[in-house]
DNA sequence: CTGTTAGCGCTTTCAC
DNA sequence: GTGAAAGCGCTAACAG
């Protein structure tokens, strides 16, 4: 025997009220009086009613739930965003619809489809590029969009990250105090723009300012992944290079691995300096040094910001930039 | 100016059909003429249509989304069952709503809630524990629910498991077989049926079937955490235990650190055996001997075991287990 | 403070 | 093969 769903019909018939009446308890409005509001409350507590959101969504065109994209969840530095996201959506009671692209354009327009199919009220992206057709994807949408701890290089696009740019200059900075000058540069693929145009960038204003010279040998693009680190050995080496900073722990921790399992002594002979602030930097032997971010709020704060997007509130301004430091562990002197 | 979202009603007055044909069309419905369909086709390609999938829910009773209850995505254990969850639901047309519970019962209970209320056709449950009132809960829900990567001690709900007591038997056997008799058994709250009931029995068996007697003074009930497991150093060195089995990676690498930054060797001192088989695994110095287990596939197998209940398809069996095996790194000897 | 009445955009019989 | 019409369960004017 299934049971039949009770919907706001049932309760109004058996509370002698209209279903707008019930509609109003139900959505806190001010304008009922005590003694039916109570009477009303009793029903719904008896028939056990829920309200369904679908109906709601389809009447009221909002749905309260957003929709993130993400690469991978499976990626600590995204799911710490992740994180940050869901707690103030529930916060603000939003549910999050959650998307793994794998930073595959196809997908992320898949996704951004799908999700405005769903009536999503508003999209957080995260990804390591954005496209044009992505970019023209998100100019369409009706539901704002806010980047979290991703990139844009046109600079329209409301987002929340740190200044990469000169997180990597301090850290290089450091580096090059601490009497490095052959400092590899260690990151994904250089076609996107948050590599190229802002690490890369600091990286190399950092070198510039420290008078040494810029040596295209000393950049190594590979896979973002614990084995592309490690696949670098060698190339490190033969290039002589006597420190790295790195993009990304998972690869950090490759790279350093590597060297250490050839003997190589670290920090003495080598220097790695990383970038995520993921637990991993503390679990690595040794410890990493690394650009600290506040991940988790980057997500909190992101979607913080689509709440108010989404309400046609007023923004001060549409890229946040939050706080970046350094932190001296055991891989840098 | 605002654009006014296009309807099924759009189209079909522009392509001179009712809704009921464009609706077919749309939905890959065999029952229209050739002509007529790339006439609908063209039609909505033109007005860039998009059916609205909140009233296309409301009209079928069918949201094409399914709720996922997952303790935290920060953590890689679960995240990599979330992964295979998602690329499953993906391929099948669904949608998961992701919600994180900390494994706090009550916030488990509200997301049920919410989820039910977002009329999700199905509901895949990640956790430690499941109270008689979430288990109720899932008894009256309409949407089926199905356990991924966690135990139910009443064993009637539907799941995705490994044999974790077998799992944690084999292992312990082989700490026992390379001469260790003060192996320390290091979990989480012992509460959890999945501790107590799985894992625990397993080394208990263990040591039975060895001969070896069983010491509650080397049980180690701590936080499923690093520091959690680097914290536990003093206790087990009073205790003088030469291995430990831990049921998860995050507090294995603590643990072990905790004893090679004392400057104990591993495994010459102190050999370490952990469970669940995440990269971490093979981040740490010394690499981390582990249970193998199919992360990916747990969560894939329970998102496909999903469709299947929610298409009323016959089920052979409730419970699935996946096969586990034994990675020997540098931890163990 | 409360009820009536239209929809929201789509699916789904039921006819033709 | 196609159309008409009745909802799905709820919100949102509007009226009183």
């Amino acid at each position: 025997m299934k049971k039949q769903n009770v919907t706001i019909y049932d309760v109004a018939r058996e509370a002698n009220v209209s279903m707008a009446t019930v509609s109003r308890v139900v959505n806190g409005n001010q304008n009922v009086k005590d003694a039916t509001k109570q009477k009303v409350l009793n029903i719904i507590d008896k028939l056990d009613y829920r309200p369904n959101a679908v109906a709601r969504g389809l009447a009221s065109k909002k749905s309260t739930t957003v929709g993130v994209i993400i690469p991978n969840v499976t990626n600590t530095y995204f799911a710490s965003l992740a994180r940050g996201i869901d707690d103030i959506a529930t916060m603000y009671k939003y549910n999050i619809i959650l998307t793994n692209s794998d930073g595959n354009n196809q997908r992320e327009l898949t996704s951004m489809n799908t999700l405005q199919a769903k009536q999503v009220d508003g999209i957080i992206f995260m990804g390591n590029e954005i496209s044009e057709e992505l970019r023209s994807e998100f100019k369409k949408s009706r539901a704002p969009v806010v980047l979290a701890g991703s990139v844009d290089a046109s600079g329209k696009i409301p987002s929340v990250n740190i200044d990469y740019r000169q997180a990597v200059y301090s850290e290089v900075t450091n580096l090059i105090n601490n009497g490095n000058d052959r400092i590899a540069f260690v990151s994904g693929p250089l076609e996107r723009s948050i590599n190229k145009d802002f690490r890369l960038k600091g990286y190399k204003d950092a070198l510039t300012d420290a008078g040494i010279p810029y040596e295209k040998s000393l950049l190594f693009e590979t896979d973002v992944s614990y084995s592309g680190g490690y696949a670098l050995r060698e190339r490190l080496q033969k290039n002589e290079v006597t420190a790295a900073i790195v993009t990304d722990d998972d690869m950090a921790a490759g790279v350093m691995n590597s060297m250490t399992d050839d003997g190589v002594s670290v920090p003495g002979e080598f220097e790695l300096a990383t970038s995520n602030d993921t637990k991993l930097t503390e679990m690595t032997r040794p410890t990493m040094s690394t650009i600290t971010q506040p991940l988790y709020d980057v997500g909190a704060v992101a979607m913080r910001l689509l709440t108010k997007l989404m309400n046609n509130e007023d923004i001060e301004e549409n890229k946040v930039f939050l706080p970046f430091g350094l932190k001296k562990r055991e891989s840098t002197k």
